[in-house]
RNA sequence: GGGUCGAUAGCUCAGUCGGUAGAGCUGCGGAUUUUUAAUCCGUCGGUCCAGGGUUCGAAUCCCUGUCGACCCA
């Protein structure tokens, strides 16, 4: 690819009118001027033409859409015969023996490439992007899906079919045919001998050189973003070498991939919030799956031994830039293995994963983006990963704070007191002993001032058991500085961490350790502090598995909203058997954010969820 | 749910103390046969997010609402 302004966007001018009609072909085309007044009819009544109102940018393209139907062509036309179609990067391919040096800055040879052109002619099509008018000479920018290409029309070549250039806009869909030659600056370009339109553009695009940087319209009108933002349509392109590459991790290792139900009757497989629909003739309330894990295990005891399903998950919770309210998740399940084998199974995918994508990316012509993606990540996948028990965790973050040894002790006191004077005065407004004891603790370090303590306490005094202290104390003390206190051996980058042995109560579908029944074999992946896995050695004792259902079920009752329901027929079937397993879910949006170095979760997801446009809220 | 910031031409953005609404790009007309945001000349283009208020006068000040971004919950 050419090097892009920083933007990423980049448009040509505008062509000046063409009046000079001397060289109109001898077909008998008529050439009419553009002008005020001179408004053709359209399908959509009689535009204004003048102006650059959106509405008038669009009329004069109706106009010349008109004008080229009443010369009886197509401006919407089907009939352009592709079988020769050569891709713009596999032509830029075939002449990267003419590159110069250096190679980045694609420049070619001009003597190698007409040597390798010979006088053959080439097919391509695309859609215009930009437009530099000379005259009697026009430079157009053509993309097509696998890249760019410059085509470079002339009168003397061209003859009576130059006149095409006049009904042309950038947005335009062409097809062309030329030689490939190399213009004065060493560009690779295409000498077009014959050029049509093959879809009519009605709305322009946005600025050449700003491009579109309005979030909001980046999102909703992702359509134009993917042409404005050529690195967005990367960021898809990688989405899909992302899930390829996990796909074909799992299929070369055994493992059969299956669709299980997003339409469900128990919510189940995961804490969340599930959306509710309805079913008509059946006359059932339904949700939409929160995760797919229990019917993924019930293929474990129907005797699979190896499935995965990537799909669609859906959360009844709020977005942020990195939740979706529907997102694509990966889940697999193997028999005979455990939480252990995971994590080194975990690893080995990851790499896979990257490795896959930087083929990919390389054999599409686009080793720079993924270059500066790797450089972008704060983490690296080249070392071996961290792993750390929970606990271990706590007591490391909660030294590397500057925090005594007893401030879990301390904060347990404090949160037990807070709940029992909020118990016995639910009205009470704020604690002044809470207040001073939290800038005891904040203030200690720079670092423990980024703790969120309020949040903290209220997190353990709403904690019933020992247990969700513990993954309450390791979400707000240990988790948020991951990324600082686990480091590659230079200390430039992140390494993931796997936290492991999670508390059985935060776990209620794992299988508890055997040499400390409070844990559960568990872990968690951490990519520069983010939850990107979750796995663990599957819980498959029909009467464990029965009586942590009926603890969620009580949760709920309590009041607690994101909890399971009681799956009646899962328990029928761990009763039939399910063999020893591991299990592993992995976000597949935060992966793709992780590898291509994206920020929110909307740059990976083509549509996000909006409000939409113009509704009152 | 709360706070901060933002919304002005198709796009990217200015707009001073409250006094006729601006630029670049796009479009349209013209010149130009090797450009790379081409260049040069001319020109069209506005529900200043919506509604209300203050004022002789509001893009500007105030209130309410909508949408978005970021932070917090």
């Amino acid at each position: 690819m050419r090097q892009r302004p920083p933007s990423g966007a980049n448009y040509g001018s505008a062509e000046p009118g063409m009046t000079d009609r001397s060289w109109d072909d001898a077909s008998g085309v008529r050439a009419v001027p553009i002008e005020p007044g001179n408004v053709v009819e359209s399908n959509h009544g009689a535009p204004e033409v003048g102006g650059s109102g959106e509405e008038a940018l669009a009329a004069a393209r109706r106009v010349k859409a008109a004008r080229i139907r009443a010369d009886g062509r197509n401006p919407f036309a089907n009939d352009a015969e592709l079988g020769d179609r050569a891709w713009v990067h596999a032509l830029r391919t075939s002449f990267a023996s003419a590159l110069l040096e250096p190679k980045a800055e694609l420049r070619y040879d001009a003597a190698r490439v007409a040597e390798l052109a010979g006088a053959a002619e080439v097919h391509v099509a695309g859609r215009l992007t930009a437009r530099r008018g000379f005259g009697k000479a026009v430079f157009l920018r053509l993309v097509d899906a696998s890249g760019e290409l410059q085509l470079f029309a002339k009168l003397d070549v061209m003859k009576g079919g130059f006149s095409v250039l006049e009904e042309l806009d950038v947005g335009d869909h062409v097809e062309a045919r030329g030689v490939p030659m190399v213009t004065k600056t060493g560009e690779l370009s295409l000498l077009v001998s014959s050029l049509r339109l093959l879809t009519k553009a009605l709305r322009p695009l946005p600025e050449k050189w700003h491009g579109l940087t309005d979030v909001d319209i980046r999102y909703r009108r992702r359509y134009v973003d993917l042409v404005a933002n050529p690195e967005v349509a990367s960021v898809f392109r990688a989405r899909t070498l992302i899930v390829q590459g996990l796909r074909r991790f799992l299929d070369d290792d055994g493992f059969v991939e299956v669709e299980t139900p997003t339409l469900n009757t128990v919510v189940g497989g995961a804490a969340a919030r599930p959306f509710h629909t309805h079913h008509n003739t059946l006359d059932l309330p339904l949700f939409l799956r929160i995760a797919p894990e229990l019917y993924l295990k019930r293929l474990l005891v129907g005797g699979l031994e190896r499935v995965y399903e990537i799909g669609r998950c859906y959360r009844n919770e709020g977005i942020s830039p990195r939740h979706n309210p529907e997102f694509t998740i990966l889940e697999f399940y193997q028999a005979y293995a455990t939480y252990e084998t995971l994590m080194e199974r975990t690893e080995a995918l990851l790499r896979s994963v990257d490795q896959y994508l930087e083929r990919g990316m390389v054999a599409s012509g686009q080793p720079a983006i993924y270059q500066r993606w790797v450089e972008q990540r704060p983490f690296t996948l080249a070392e071996p990963f961290a792993r750390v028990r929970m606990t271990d965790a706590i007591a490391r973050s909660v030294a590397a704070l500057g925090l005594g040894p007893d401030t879990r002790a301390d904060l347990e006191r404090r949160a037990a007191a807070f709940a029992a004077a909020k118990s016995a005065d639910p009205g009470a407004g704020r604690d002044p002993e809470l207040a001073v004891f939290i800038e005891r603790v904040a203030s200690v370090s720079d670092a423990a001032r980024k703790v969120e303590w309020a949040q903290l306490l209220r997190g353990l005094a709403k904690a019933e058991t020992d247990g969700e202290r513990t993954f309450t104390c390791y979400e707000y003390l240990a988790e948020p500085f991951l990324w600082q206190q686990y480091r590659s051996a230079d200390g430039m980058k992140s390494l993931p961490v796997f936290i492991i042995d999670y508390p059985f109560e935060v776990s209620p579908l794992a299988r508890r350790k055997d040499s400390d029944p409070s844990l559960t074999d568990r872990f968690e992946l951490f990519v520069h502090s983010r939850e990107l896995c979750n796995a663990f050695s599957e819980l498959n004792d029909p009467d464990d598995q029965a009586a942590r259902f009926q603890e969620q079920v009580s949760k709920k009752r309590r009041g607690a909203e994101e909890t399971m329901d009681y799956d009646e027929d899962y328990i029928r079937a761990l009763e039939h058997g399910m063999p020893p397993a591991a299990g592993f879910g992995l976000g597949v949006d935060r992966l793709v954010m992780a590898l291509a170095a994206q920020e929110s979760i909307r740059d990976v997801i083509a549509f996000p969820l909006l409000r939409p446009e113009g509704t009152p809220g």
